[in-house]
DNA sequence: AATGAATGAGGTTTCATTCAT
DNA sequence: GATGAATGAAACCTCATTCAT
């Protein structure tokens, strides 16, 4: 099966789907979600720009699909690693270097979540903010596992504001990494780990007796 | 005649400058950066826009005068709550209030600094990191009094990176604590210092030993 | 249907640039630089503002692409009539009769060259010169033909001045012909090659014979 | 006599004329009519914007004065040149001379009078012509005298317009000679009599005879 | 005689978005 | 399915000019 020319002519509507997107997330992550204009992204794709409002509608809604497609993918990985092992440490670590790893290969449109130029506005926001929150209930889900118990009534806001505060750790942590790319996601993991296990075994434990 | 009506007409300089910053913070952190509009902040202050300029110069200037101010206070609010304290531990704690006792009072000059639309766009991510680096030095020096040591050459990027971490999640945590604004800030600063009590304890011993 | 009515709606591109050329350069001479407004050239256009950016990316490469436009089209009318005469006098005069031509019936245009508002931005002084220059080229080129010799080294500044300076009485000249347009090209140029002739050849002599 | 300290406080008003004139002549040359700022004039002259308005009334009537006095400035120092030789040729030599010398002193008030920004703004041309024309009445006069005669009605124009071509000729050599600045006056007035001097002499006899 | 404070009008430029083909 | 051409709205910024003191 031959590949067709898709850089010009007639593309089937998927295809130029993904292409875009792709395109686009490149773009926002270059120059944030004002900066980048419609134009630029018409003329990287070699498409004039009624197409790209044909697919997605308006550049708002462009951005956050790229987004969100980022934000299940960056789930995914983390939840596939987590799966592969049993230990709870062990489990948080191979989720955190899943984490790590994902910046690694993403960077850029990493970056569009969470250092994006628009995460303050109200409209993007909330897109930022549910990945985060979908990070946070993966953290709630593994550590409700690890205890075999489920927080009360009283103990959920605790818990979910700590795996919060624990999703805004990791975010700066890895804004820090992107000035010390020389150490290794692992060892990354393991410091990280090394602050937070010790209290997280903690308020697991207490969350589970008071429950 | 003591007070002049400076709703409108002539107002001195000074006056004029600390009126036109408080209406620039918050409409900064409503809009966010490139969503504010001059135009705006001149309707609201109920001034013409070569007002604006003469005083700050350009809309970037104004946003860093913004930002410089709303972190300077923040760094000096949580100073003095730390200096009041003397066991580690209290400090930390009496910090994190100050911290989030600040946010109560000045959310919105808050939001600028770290949630802002343009974290992303170098000129002011320079701004924003400083911030966050000088909490995180206050941390650092924080426990360097409590563990009388200091790092070595090999520990202090782990340090700093721990420091730069935990600042992360004093910011997610407030994003959370907006939402939920009924908790009160030493609960949440106990909750944190729960959580990150223990491995500070343990990295900060770590270090020491190994310098 | 040959012709689309291009006074309102689509046009293609070629047609518009030209039109917009046009447009501009009348603008620019009955305005100069500054006063020239964008907006008041999409007026008589016809036109919104986006489209001139789009064709020429800003008010000052509009300039330049006006003003080297007739600067050009100057230079190939007098070399083009320079070159049907052989005597020297007689070339001389040809290209001068050209010259005057030109003005009158681009003088809109002509103005903007020399007596453009801001012929000493520097930006556009070099445009401006530019032109001067090759007029000058030309006739030093014309009087090398005649005399057979080139200028050695000391003699050549001077008979750069000297051809500048006539570009300057042509320039001045023309200024003059424009509140007394009763007297004929012909006439003028008559006039003039009258009072630089015998200096010309003079001066040819005298460069001739000291290189 | 002392010297008040005129630099602050209260100045009789002819002095804050005077040394307002002077700095607006320098500012109008280093940057043109238009990129010339009222509020850097009163910044420069270390004075409120109203009191330059109480003297001169706008920006536009402060400009014609600065023009109107340089050129009489010059229309002086040419005619008292001119005044102390006898010989025609000599006249015109010494007239040239003081042209040029004017230039080397006054160069930056010259360069508002034929370079400006703004020559072509029909409100200034007026002035900037209005010295052309006098120079050129000047050089009438002159060889008025030289050859004993007027011009009868026929020839009038065309020795008009070749004194404006002249005096073309000397605006764009001055220019020349800003770029040659080791070229030393009296040369530069040689250079331009011999060009056309031989061409001037035919055209008075043949001005005389014809009347 | 002089000023600090303010303004209205206008300038260039950019962008998301949409017809008409 | 795709495009070239066009637009309306709004952004930042500057300047000559004038009150009120």
């Amino acid at each position: 099966m031959l590949v067709a020319n898709y850089r010009t002519g007639r593309v089937p509507r998927a295809v130029r789907s993904a292409q875009l997107l792709e395109l686009a997330d490149q773009l926002f992550a270059e120059r944030g979600f004002h900066a980048a204009s419609m134009d630029e992204l018409a003329r990287r794709a070699g498409v004039s720009k009624p197409v790209i409002y044909d697919h997605f509608g308006s550049k708002e809604q462009l951005f956050a699909t790229c987004v969100r497609r980022t934000g299940e993918a960056l789930a995914d990985r983390v939840a596939k690693a987590v799966r592969e092992e049993s230990d709870p440490r062990e489990r948080l670590r191979a989720g955190s270097i899943a984490y790590f790893r994902f910046l690694q290969d993403q960077l850029r449109a990493w970056i569009v979540l969470f250092d994006g130029e628009d995460a303050r506005d109200t409209r993007f926001a909330t897109e930022a903010s549910r990945i985060r929150r979908r990070q946070s209930d993966l953290m709630i889900h593994l550590m409700a596992e690890t205890s075999g118990t489920t927080p009360d009534h009283e103990g959920r806001p605790r818990l979910e504001a700590m795996t919060l505060a624990i999703a805004g750790a990791y975010e700066s942590l890895s804004l820090w990494w992107h000035e010390h790319p020389e150490v290794p996601p692992e060892e990354l993991a393991d410091w990280l780990l090394d602050l937070i296990w010790p209290g997280l075994e903690q308020l697991n434990a207490q969350l589970a007796t008071s429950s």
